[in-house]
DNA sequence: GATTTAAATGATAATGATTATCAATATGAA
DNA sequence: TTCATATTGATAATCATTATCATTTAAATC
């Protein structure tokens, strides 16, 4: 894993810094979630000895450095703070569901996707993008709580 | 028009007000449109006479306070202002495909939309939230031109 | 029409996420 | 080790939106 990060970097003629590598680490150890920047930036303090804080300014510019040579896919939200996720070769990318209620993301059924992104290009001509669709709403958990609530 | 605003105000013991009502007008003559704030703001200046402009924050209020009696649909915007557009009785709340390259808004099949919010909660139990769809992507025109180009 | 009071307005400050700036530091090739 | 330049960290700037607050106004009451 940080052996890809230091091919990828190379490739660009880009350094591999101490910085990079912890924050590959991070987000590896939390591959699945959906992180904020700031999330990033409170894990790395977390683990870091005192004093040696990796910078917020950091952090963003390495998100979307991350981003640009496809280790992760930024996830922009509305009204929200952005969240990354670790690109795996195990799952493609996808599109996702969030709560309003415990801000919860899950992921959409590739097929139903797909399915719906087809009949929309072939309806309207319009090309939806990968990942682009973001869908509010409440998730399964959360009504089932304001149904127990009556 | 002004009518309805009228009684939608009365109801909740909120005042008419000259800014009020010529904010309505701006929504109605751009009705079908998705206007941001600021285009609001602008159209309103352009109207009125020398040096008697409504305040930005007015329109923001206003917006707000539309939005809440259910005069407008607000449409939050990953990375962009939001837009409004004003609720009409001879059309549905619906979702929205929005194009990454000339920023245009064009409304998805009240059909299809439904049928892709029905598989969700089948699959999922997750509930889509009104008009909560905002799928990002190219339009078809975009998409014309960039096939000319080549 | 004059009085009264809460609502509304306009100017401006504050907010919060993100990006830009810039001097100091560190990487990695030579 | 030297050196060019990529990177970092601190902080300022940005931008949409919300909050604040003194001043003005709608509209109910007299
Ligand atoms: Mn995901
Ligand atoms: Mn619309
Ligand atoms: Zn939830
Ligand atoms: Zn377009």
């Amino acid at each position: 894993m940080l052996n890809q990060l230091n091919i990828l970097l190379r490739e660009e003629n880009l350094r591999v810094t101490p910085q990079r590598e912890a924050i590959l680490k991070v987000l590896y150890d939390c591959r699945g979630h959906h992180l904020e920047t700031e999330n990033i930036y409170e894990l790395l303090a977390a683990r870091s000895e005192k004093g040696k804080k990796i910078g917020l300014a950091t952090v963003y510019r390495t998100m979307e450095l991350f981003e640009k040579i496809g280790l992760v896919s930024r996830l922009s939200m509305e009204n929200l703070p952005a969240r990354y996720e670790l690109i795996l070769q195990t799952k493609l990318i996808h599109h996702h569901l969030i709560c309003l209620k415990c801000g919860c993301v899950q992921e959409i059924d590739d097929k139903l996707a797909e399915d719906f992104k087809n009949r929309i290009i072939d309806q309207t001509g319009f090309e939806v993008k990968d990942k682009s669709m973001k869908i509010y709403g409440y998730c399964s958990r959360c009504r089932e709580q304001v149904k127990n609530k009556r």
